[in-house]
DNA sequence: GCCAACGTTGGC
DNA sequence: GCCAACGTTGGC
């Protein structure tokens, strides 16, 4: 049977709140990106992401934006449990307990990268024009990514063996 | 810090 | 169900 979900992500996170370095540096190289609210990014998660998947690590809001590192999906999304928590930041009063609304996957980082992949270098690649994060205005915060791109990425990245 | 682009909300 | 107002994202 034919399966042509994606395989391969782009996540962004804000480096001052949580960056490739905390990954690596978190018990297992492992955290749950909570703090997703966005449906489209939400049902990405649920439909079509599975354990095994890679991600492309990106830095948004950073001096300068880019790939820093990879990671994979170890856990398949489930609860965001941050909703349900009146501290915080994600807190969702409306969101019930019995039927989620938000949910979160777990991700571990497999390696940095060995040069960073700014945003401008893949702006001005053609093999990558047709990717969301270079898109105009593109503010999904997981984002499918073609083989062909994830190959592109990691060679720009300085990355020769196939990961 | 600015602001364009976008998603969400809520009045009607 | 339209759409203006609002809040957020994220490059610059």
């Amino acid at each position: 049977m034919t399966n042509d979900r994606p395989r391969y992500w782009l996540m962004k996170s804000e480096p001052n709140a949580f960056s490739f370095d905390d990954l690596l540096a978190a018990k297992g190289k492992r955290t749950c990106w909570d703090g997703i609210r966005n449906y489209q990014a939400r049902n990405f998660m649920r439909d079509d992401m599975r354990k095994g998947d890679r991600v492309l690590y990106y830095h948004s809001n950073a001096k300068p934006p880019g790939v820093v590192g990879l990671a994979e999906v170890v856990k398949e999304a489930y609860p965001d449990h941050t909703q349900f928590d009146p501290a915080s930041h994600y807190h969702d009063p409306q969101s019930d307990p019995a039927d989620p609304r938000w949910l979160m996957v777990d991700i571990k980082a497999l390696r940095k990268l060995p040069r960073l992949v700014e945003l401008d270098e893949l702006k001005s690649r053609p093999e990558l024009s047709e990717m969301a994060v270079v898109q105009r205005g593109q503010r999904l915060s997981i984002q499918p990514v073609t083989p062909e791109e994830w190959a592109v990425v990691l060679e720009l990245g300085g990355l020769t063996a196939k990961i």
